[in-house]
DNA sequence: TTCCTTTCCATCATTTCCCATGTAATACCT
DNA sequence: AGGTATTACATGGGAAATGATGGAAAGGAA
């Protein structure tokens, strides 16, 4: 399994829609770049889709790679395959991290999230997410209300354990 | 894998239906033409058929290559060959970007897919569809409709996970 | 000539690039 | 350990390059 994207820090997003990557995840994006080597700018995706999410995606280029493959390989036509290209095609943008680590984001993308002049970037294992820190905090809060009521010992990982009957709700 | 079409964006279309190819696809457009080298404009291709398709479809020289052949490898004369000849060959027209990162739309072409003072143009991968604007909202629509019932927690990659009983619904 | 298409220019708004600063983190030396 | 040098990061500002778009000029076909 390649490295993964871990932690989360909030970042300055300036008048032009520039922020800084988080060192650690711009470690992940050159070695998930196939192209990069020392010295280069690593590249990657961003996947701002979904009518009702206030986040935005981002990808390594071999896991958005992988995602492309897979979604080649449903019948072409289907609308499952629509839905998905619409998603991860129409609905993306491909970058390259620039010379003093940062990416920008254009004021459209900034304005589906409602990013003003801060930004967090939260690890999501082989992606990683950017919010409006408020929306993450809120968003936060109810995943902790939950475990809250549904994690007896205390230990998350005994989530792992049960038997997996999920959805939004579950 | 090679550099994929990615994004969707809004561009006027002028009396003489000339309209900008949005920038990072005239990348994947050079890179997907094998006459292409800095400082020249590259070729593409337009597939403007099927009577019902209220889009036209841009492909690099490469995929629309990679069509050709998997055309060519179909039994001669076959009705399948015919019609998929029919669709790539005679719906369909060779031009090469202008020097400003345009191309034309022919009256024809404009009329059928209904375009007037503007056209937007969305990624599918290795092709791009050119649509008129407000048929393309309803196109959309009709997909977020879908996803929003079919897929329960907002992650559309469970598509990916699911068993696959695929028809065109599917 | 007249209409239509293809080139060539011109303009304005972004977007990208380059440089600079302050601070934090790490390495180095004695 | 204490203090200093060095490198890595985060962030800002301005200049330069690119992109989108409109209009005029030029080439041709009818």
């Amino acid at each position: 399994m390649a490295r993964r994207f871990r932690g989360e820090s909030i970042h300055k997003v300036d008048a032009k829609g520039r922020v800084s990557i988080p060192a650690p995840f711009r470690r992940v994006l050159e070695e998930g770049d196939s192209d990069w080597h020392e010295g280069l700018n690593p590249n990657m995706v961003l996947v701002y889709g979904g009518k009702s999410r206030d986040y935005i995606e981002g990808y390594t280029m071999k896991s958005m790679d992988d995602v492309d493959e897979q979604i080649a390989n449903l019948p072409r036509g289907s609308r499952r395959r629509r839905a998905l290209e619409h998603m991860f095609s129409g609905q993306s943008l491909q970058l390259s991290v620039d010379e003093t680590g940062r990416l920008v984001l254009s004021v459209k993308l900034r304005e589906k999230i409602g990013i003003k002049s801060e930004a967090i970037f939260v690890a999501t294992g082989d992606t990683f997410q950017i919010w409006e820190p408020s929306a993450y905090d809120e968003y936060v809060a109810a995943i902790e209300d939950w475990m809250e009521e549904e994690v007896d010992d205390f230990d998350p990982l005994t989530l792992l354990d049960e038997p997996v009957a999920d959805t939004v709700e579950g």
